[in-house]
DNA sequence: ATGGCTATGTAGCATAGA
């Protein structure tokens, strides 16, 4: 079972590097930010040609997410409950008996924005909601980008960014809050090497120059995280043509799938079922 | 080097990202 996690930064511009990226990783789910694109243009055929559901919320130029998935995502809820925020960031269903949340943390411009405090806010609310989440649904995955650096080690130079958005040490607390709720970074279960980052700026040959800061996560709930054997940043993305400025986090669980155990079903047994 | 690069909406640039 892989789950991952991309923020696309405008679906319409890297729908052929996603489909390039689900033909060669096969995710049993992949977790989209930034789709940039309102739900009446969701390129919806393209995925089911490539053998995926999909399902999304979105809006135009802004925001936007969506989870694409090999079974259908089951009971899907659209943003964060009685939180009526015009911002499409959330999107939640249930695949393979888990529970996906699929978020686009607000990114907060500078510690000084009115962004920045919308951005706790929503940190707060979501935490909030996650803690009643994690409370029904035992095997919850809450992907996405955070836009936070959890740590030091999570940013290619700590003294500039020290107390600058996505370092401040409140969003690091609402991550920490995040975690708090049970739910582990997959990333930091595993020996990673040093100076991994998820995304890296356009500007300044970031990439190149290997400069970056790790902002995009998953994380899993007890269940899951003992089932998690690896998790990985594929960094290569970030390499391509007209590449997102984020590059995909994917997990690998030892968790039974449908398309698994249809596979190993007997013909015999699948008749008397 | 408070710029730089990319995407969008819209037809010049402004806004946003992180």
């Amino acid at each position: 079972m892989k789950l991952a996690t991309w923020n696309v930064n405008s679906l319409k511009v890297r729908l052929p590097h996603v489909l390039d990226w689900i033909e060669r990783h096969r995710p049993d789910a992949l977790c989209l930010q930034e789709t940039k694109i309102e739900d009446a243009n969701f390129p919806v055929s393209a995925f089911t040609d490539a053998g995926y559901h999909a399902v999304f919320t979105g809006q135009k130029t802004y925001n936007g997410v969506a989870i694409i998935a090999r079974t259908p995502p089951q009971a899907v809820v659209i943003g964060i409950p009685d939180f009526d925020d015009p911002q499409k960031r959330v999107i939640s269903a249930s695949i393979e008996g888990m529970r996906l949340v699929c978020a686009y943390v607000p990114n907060g411009e500078t510690v000084e924005s009115a962004k920045y405090v919308y951005k706790l806010d929503w940190l707060a609310r979501f935490r909030h909601w996650l803690e009643r989440e994690a409370q029904s649904h035992p095997a919850l995955a809450v992907l996405g980008d955070y836009n936070i650096a959890p740590e030091d080690r999570d940013v290619y130079d700590p003294v500039a960014w020290a107390g600058k958005v996505l370092c401040s040490e409140p969003e690091r607390s609402a991550f920490r809050g995040l975690v708090a709720l049970g739910l582990d970074d997959a990333f930091r279960r595993f020996d990673q090497p040093p100076r991994s980052w998820s995304w890296w700026d356009y500007r300044m040959n970031m990439f190149r120059r290997k400069l970056g800061l790790r902002i995009d996560h998953i994380l899993l709930s007890a269940p899951l995280a003992e089932r998690c054997g690896a998790c990985t940043i594929d960094a290569s993305a970030r390499a391509a043509e007209r590449p997102s400025d984020h590059a995909p986090v994917c997990c690998e669980l030892d968790w039974p799938t449908a398309t698994a155990a249809a596979a190993t079903v007997s013909p015999v047994a699948s008749e008397e079922s």
